[in-house]
DNA sequence: TGTACATCAGTGAACGCGCGTTCACTGATGTAC
DNA sequence: TGTACATCAGTGAACGCGCGTTCACTGATGTAC
């Protein structure tokens, strides 16, 4: 016996799962994936996808929980330590955008289908990003760097950098490959957004009246 | 004669257009629509789609320069005038929220198609959404508002501002019916992002180094 | 350890269905004289 | 104004194809004794 029959199992929704993130390599959407597609590139019938998962559906919420799992690993990758300089900032963009030229398929996912077809799915996404950000605005609490804003401020910062990131990896997402220069542009442009977010938030708890 | 053979063209034209306008309303993705199943809501017979468009794509790109135009007109709706204060961007917002839901499907269209499946309706909508963006940093500069902010800034003030925007637009077709506490929540929510985005411009050209 | 039986992941044939596209057509609208 | 012909938006039949789902199956893995 090589391998377990809950093991092959596990490896055979593995590859369900994969050959789905796959064909969105391909420029298409998740939602106008087929059943059989997807069992045709993973290698298997089409009848032994019901095996795994009920529908197309549960198999990308399947795929927006693990795409979540990878989102908290990336908080925890470019967590915020120390000062919030441009320096500090540009860096985490950087890292940000290595995080999601690795994690391709995935990002391509989740920025295709946060406001995709599926109800189902959508809302699942945005409850991990809602989870995500929520666990962003604590790790930020514990820095002290804004510890005169008040909780839900606290969140609206943190939702608006989470969308505005969200947005960014789309765009990273599309960037034709080996154009350097556009890629420094790029990057100048969300550090430069990042900055005006949190010079924001600094001037908001600063004064009541805004403006 | 009723009407000239021209004009009853145009009018099939524009029945196809609202017919996969009118399909999204279901929770589909436009990129997941078939000719046949728009002709048929059209009510026309599958073949005479081809007088009007090559394929769906091409109804596609038209419905985003339609949805061009409506943003552009948005914009000389909610046009900046006097002062930026919390008042005049909560009416912006309210403004923004009934618009929205008075283009419903259009707004539907834009936001799911924005990181959609089809690579050349995505990139028109891109180059819609950055001609916008170009648009309102023009309205911004004519009301001396962020006079010592540099011309890219400011555009990268107006595409933060547009990006949210648009998120927005999700959140609020999103919305159950008839929850006036939740939707009061969400406009708070949207107004208090715009105003720290604003205040985060403010002192951005106040000071050259920021934080 | 060996045997007899149970489980169940993956198979393969079959189904009815809607798809996109082709083609030759019809008949109202438009045009030239 | 009337007539004869051209145009062309919309029709309807037909095609080959891939889809999702059902079903009875196979044979390797797992379990009880």
């Amino acid at each position: 016996m090589v391998e377990t029959r809950e093991a092959r199992k596990a490896r055979t929704r593995r590859e369900l799962m994969n050959a789905a993130l796959q064909l969105l390599g391909g420029g298409r959407s998740f939602t106008s994936l087929g059943l059989r597609e997807i069992t045709r590139e993973a290698g298997v019938v089409p009848t032994s996808f019901y095996r795994h998962f009920r529908n197309t559906d549960e198999l990308g919420l399947a795929l927006v929980e693990e795409s979540g799992m990878t989102l908290r690993r990336l908080l925890r990758e470019v967590r915020a330590e120390g000062e919030y300089n441009e320096d500090m900032i540009r860096r985490s963009v950087q890292a940000y955008k290595a995080y999601v030229e690795a994690h391709r398929l995935q990002f391509l996912f989740i920025a295709g289908e946060r406001f995709g077809g599926s109800p189902v799915i959508r809302s699942a996404i945005r409850r991990e990003v809602t989870h995500f950000t929520t666990e962003m605005a604590q790790d930020l609490r514990g820095t002290n760097l804004f510890a005169s804003l008040p909780t839900d401020d606290l969140i609206m910062v943190c939702s608006l950098v989470v969308t505005s990131m969200l947005n960014a990896a789309s765009d990273i997402l599309d960037l034709p490959a080996g154009q350097p220069l556009v890629e420094e542009e790029m990057v100048d442009h969300f550090v430069r957004q990042l900055l005006l977010i949190f010079s924001g938030a600094r001037c908001w708890q600063d004064k009541a009246a805004v403006i």
